[in-house]
DNA sequence: GACAACTTCTCTACGATGTAGACTTTAGCC
DNA sequence: GGCTAAAGTCTACATCGTAGAGAAGTTGTC
């Protein structure tokens, strides 16, 4: 009954050795889940069939297992930094991040708050991947270094803003999702908020992929023109 | 020694009615002083001099004093309805809640996450203020309440970004601003991130407010042509 | 095989947190 | 005075992160 290899014998997920790898994995499968506060050191421990405090070895704290989480996650993101259609690229990343969200709705409150409490250099690498990227698929284009941090600034913040967006009317449970919302929309006092209780049913048929592609393209469009210096187009 | 009206007597911050509000200023003070962390009950029933479950006739549970934080904050922003250029309303008060998240940056967490975890309508009045004001504004200025809800979450999103990112970039200490961006990013492997290390003195001279203006502009204007139908200007 | 050195995992324990439930104190009114 | 309801307090408990010491498991060398 030796297995000598890796994998574990009959009883469940047992006493395979535990890696950095496999305890975050369960960290993110608990959390997409049951949410950021069933992701307790205890709780973690025990869907590994672990004692709490083997994880430790893997990482320093909870904090530290957090961000394991928002990196192990942010990887998931794919940047092609020889394109150089940079417009076309920035579009697809933006839809792509938007789906990434969408996937781990209960990490997105940690990619968007961890970074504000700790400084940039300090953060863990694979969180500024995405922006070292970014930076040098803008200055392949053709944009000064200033400038390409200029252009990133306002398409993040207008993808992290709309992904939040997003998800704030994104309801939990999909089932009742048109029930919930006007649910909640009527017990808003009718005298103080006549505006958003009428607009209930547009609430409802909210697209977001359509509706951050129009963004996309009112901003993409406005930071090329503004710009002066670097390349519309890369056509002949 | 009795003061029937009131005015507590000599020893420091004691005996005074507690009311809402109280428990809110007390709380949102201890957050702008030390942080979303330092904000438990014990501490505050401390900070006001009286026993932490005395807080519970205030707010049911820390969750809803957390809410009741954001919506104190949120009121310090004002919306004129009545002001018929839409575009100028819209930047005042993006400049205005940069302001307010600049002010209470340790707040800024809860404006973002909380309604993640709160369908639209549960959510405290307070925090949908501005929403229903944006609208009518809108709406005011004639837009169709579609439109005006198009315009508002492009609008809204980016105004959010914008904050997370200045944020995030914004480095506690003011002191050490300069010092610890650069020593950060000194930490940084020099042959993964040789943009983002190459950018520490541009990063550094970050102007968060012409960087909002510059975006609400691309955006203003993009919104104003993308939609057909509404009123660009309110001139002649 | 035996031994040693090291890594990984477990046990026990401590202080801090949110909050339920029963109690005491206070304020306002007759 | 006494009565009632509100405001504040006390005690207690389950749960959390994690320090520190030790046990178990793994690996390398003979």
């Amino acid at each position: 009954m030796t297995s000598p290899n890796g994998t574990t014998n009959s009883s469940g997920p047992r006493k395979a050795r535990l890696s950095r790898e496999v305890v975050l994995s369960a960290a993110l499968e608990l959390v997409d889940a049951e949410g950021l506060e069933a992701l307790t050191m205890r709780r973690l421990g025990q869907e590994l069939g672990r004692d709490p405090m083997s994880l430790y070895r893997y990482a320093a704290n909870r904090a530290a297992l957090l961000d394991g989480v928002t990196e192990r996650v942010l990887n998931e993101l794919a940047i092609f930094v020889d394109d150089r259609d940079w417009q076309a690229q920035l579009r697809r990343i933006g839809h792509d991040l938007r789906l990434l969200a969408l996937r781990h709705p209960n990490v997105v409150p940690l990619l968007v708050t961890r970074p504000l409490s700790t400084p940039l250099g300090l953060r863990p690498l694979g969180t500024l991947r995405p922006l070292e990227q970014i930076l040098a698929l803008l200055i392949a284009a053709g944009f000064s270094p200033a400038d390409a941090l200029h252009v990133y600034r306002a398409y993040y913040g207008f993808l992290y803003g709309h992904i939040l967006n997003e998800l704030q009317e994104y309801i939990v449970d999909p089932d009742e999702n048109e029930a919930v919302l006007r649910l909640g929309l009527h017990r808003l006092p009718a005298k103080e908020f006549p505006h958003l209780r009428a607009l209930g049913p547009v609430l409802a048929e909210y697209d977001g992929d359509v509706e951050l592609d129009q963004g996309l393209s009112i901003l993409l469009s406005g930071l090329a023109t503004q710009l002066s210096g670097p390349p519309q187009q890369p056509l002949g």
